[in-house]
DNA sequence: GCTTATTATGAATACTTGCTCACGTTCTAC
DNA sequence: GTAGAACGTGAGCAAGTATTCATAATAAGC
């Protein structure tokens, strides 16, 4: 950030810019994103957004910053409800968290995922990572005694890939070729009898 | 393709220009190909870029024409070796056959995956799944008699675009999580242990 | 009210890139 | 050999876009 806002009126407009990015690529697309667009899009012009970004990705890199916020939040305030159940339950919960967190605004974060390759996007799926991590480890103190799940980092990272990169896929297919509810209960086979017998394997 | 060439020297152009395209955006990545570097690598003009193809979009098109077809080639080649072994060897085969396909050209598949949006990349996914369902209902066919997987482009869909990205991903880390054997152990044993229990499960 | 710091403006700049077209070259058919 | 078709050339055009900067408006401090 260029300059640091100190009255409220450039507080403001810092996220109206954050906001209007939001709004600008989800409706246009990240490649069809203009400053001039964002910044008309928040009601200032262009000069704006260069006092307070050094440049474009600047910008896009705030809003990340805000989304993986969000998302560890909402990570946070689901994790407490689930940890009792058994596995299958667990993963359906997050899958069905996922789709929710998405839900809002899907038309952007399908967009975003689109562009996975930029660095920031990945700092979404390291958080996520790590995030799940937890969920498992503490589902493995809690359940077993003595147990835990042997390389849990790269279990995670397959787990958490596969689905994440499925449902993107199936959220952009032009027609899906199965239920919203059929889609999650394959994830969730395939993804909790994988945990399951990785547990059972070392545990 | 604009105009239909029948000379060998242009045939020889089309030709070069499709295999410029490949390495300029495996170097340069696809942003920042631009016709003229194309034209250079092939050794050409730019005009001739546009006496056989209408646009940049037809040329990167003409190139995944090519690679799809290649990949078709790959499976179809590897398939029958594979029909009498058990699931777990299948998948571990396939996942093989998969990265000793994208190993000449790593930067270039990378690259491309990286634009999966785009409706040509989609291509490339559509027929790996195509040749996967072959696969698949090969298999159950000569293994047990009446078993069938249950909605199995469903299943496949799940699994195929769990293994891709997850390899994808894994590619593009900048420090691998684990080596790549281990990496193909787990996919191996969740994709594998799926596909069985779906079987199983229904037939 | 006056001064200074902060904030806002948007036309102009600098640069990139897909693509064209008028012209030159090579091939083919007779 | 020569006419006409196919092919090749590359400077330049058109369109778009990130970024700057001189200027103006607004707020804060006194």
């Amino acid at each position: 950030m260029r300059r640091k806002p100190s009255q409220e009126r450039s507080r403001q407009v810092v996220e109206a810019l954050i906001e209007a990015t939001a709004q600008t690529i989800a409706q246009r697309g990240l490649a069809q994103t203009t400053t001039n667009h964002i910044a008309a899009r928040a009601g200032v012009s262009v000069g704006s957004v260069y006092q307070y970004f050094g440049n474009k990705e600047e910008l896009v890199g705030a809003l990340l910053d805000k989304l993986v916020n969000d998302l560890g939040q909402a990570v946070d305030r689901g994790l407490p409800l689930l940890l009792d159940a058994d596995l299958r339950t667990i993963v359906r919960g997050l899958l069905q968290a996922g789709f929710a967190f998405v839900g809002g605004n899907e038309k952007l974060y399908l967009e975003l995922a689109r562009n996975w390759d930029q660095l920031s996007t990945q700092r979404f799926l390291r958080t996520l990572e790590r995030h799940l991590q937890e969920v498992f480890r503490l589902y493995a103190l809690r359940h077993y005694r003595e147990m835990h799940i042997d390389n849990l980092p790269v279990a995670v990272f397959v787990v958490t890939n596969s689905m994440v990169f499925t449902i993107l896929q199936y959220l952009s297919l032009p027609q899906a070729p199965c239920t919203r509810e059929t889609l999650m209960d394959e994830l969730t086979e395939m993804a909790a009898g994988y945990l399951q017998r990785r547990a059972a394997a070392t545990g």
